[in-house]
DNA sequence: GTCTATAGTCTGATAGAC
DNA sequence: GTCTATCAGACTATAGAC
């Protein structure tokens, strides 16, 4: 009755808690620069209560970085070659940064775990996200060649989805620090639609 | 004769070493993640050596990110409202990539800085920068006005310019993870000035 | 399950010999 | 100018009372 599985109510909202806190914490500082005492505040428990929760700093970072990956590629992912080309490019554009817009703390842990040299998520990288974008690729410069978008480099396509919509999460503070307070994911979403148009049907 | 203007062969050495391996270390693990040991191993010191040169970790943080803002702004005030409109962007473009690829350290410096919230640059974002961009956005608006370019929202030109070729120098390891090795720099200018040609000419 | 207390280590910074 | 030695505080993690 004590495995994983089969937590009290108490325990799955304490749980929860820690990682909800975790994740605020590690995608601002990343995993060193983060400490124990911040997260088990934000989450409003003792740090060794934290600790009966999670076995280490390390399992909470971790843990976090697990589940974000089960979902960072599902928008790469819905892309169907059997689409309209371009529809389904900018549907990806779309889906991308709604994800920066609605889970920006994600895409900060993200960027922070890159930047540090991808100590937990290499594997990943050079597994799953490569073949996935390999995969996808081809769809496209199977686009590409039946006429159906321009003629464009697939990988650096992808690369300019990644940059140009993570962005709007990891450099909020500075987008917000020119343009002033607002939202401005409504013009970004109208300027990148524009962009990718003119760029896929160039 | 001991003021900062006035240093031994030595001194200038050391000092150069010491914001050397700061700018590896801090690029990589921010602020706080960095330590002192690191960066006084890293520049071939011991530590309190590093501390007769410099007062404090928060010392050499601070003059790496002072020198950085020097430099970091020098592309985007290059952009002449008298030059060719496209030919100036893509200039921007081009010396923006030339810096992540000369410069990755100090992009993920910045980086760095900017997701942990700004703590220490906010003013100089909110400031020198927000002025800068507001008034090349005002030279861009007149150039779409002009019909020089097509109309576009030119803060957003300008965030998809720093997102695009920070990218390379920023999301380095996931770039070398899915092309494997190899330089990325001559596809991506490319890719790039396509881009933008298009973009502008849309 | 949650707490206080604390062990053991790391970190920024200082003292003082040479 | 550079070193060894070391301090005070912060850090991850554990022990043990309740």
């Amino acid at each position: 009755m004590n495995k994983p599985e089969a937590r009290t109510r108490i325990q799955e909202r304490n749980r929860a808690a820690i990682l909800d806190a975790g994740l605020d914490v590690f995608s601002q500082f990343g995993f060193r620069g983060a400490t124990l005492d911040q997260i088990a505040e934000a989450a409003g428990l003792s740090k060794p209560n934290l600790l009966y929760y999670f076995p280490s700093k390390e399992s909470v970072y971790e843990t976090l970085l697990q589940e974000l990956l089960h979902t960072w590629l599902d928008p790469l992912r819905a892309m169907r070659p059997e689409g309209d080309a371009v529809g389904e490019i900018l549907g990806y554009v779309r889906r991308k940064l709604e994800m920066s817009r609605d889970y920006p703390r994600e895409s900060r842990l993200f960027a922070n775990e890159i930047l540090q040299g991808a100590p937990r998520i290499m594997p990943a990288l050079t597994g799953e996200l490569r073949d996935l974008v390999n995969d996808k690729a081809a769809v496209i410069r199977g686009w590409s060649a039946a006429g159906r978008i321009a003629t464009i480099d697939p990988h650096h396509l992808i690369f300019s989805i990644w940059a140009l919509t993570q962005h709007y999460a990891d450099f909020d503070v500075q987008v917000q620090a020119v343009l002033g307070p607002g939202d401005p994911y409504p013009a970004a979403t109208a300027y990148l639609e524009q962009l990718f148009r003119r760029l896929l049907t160039g």
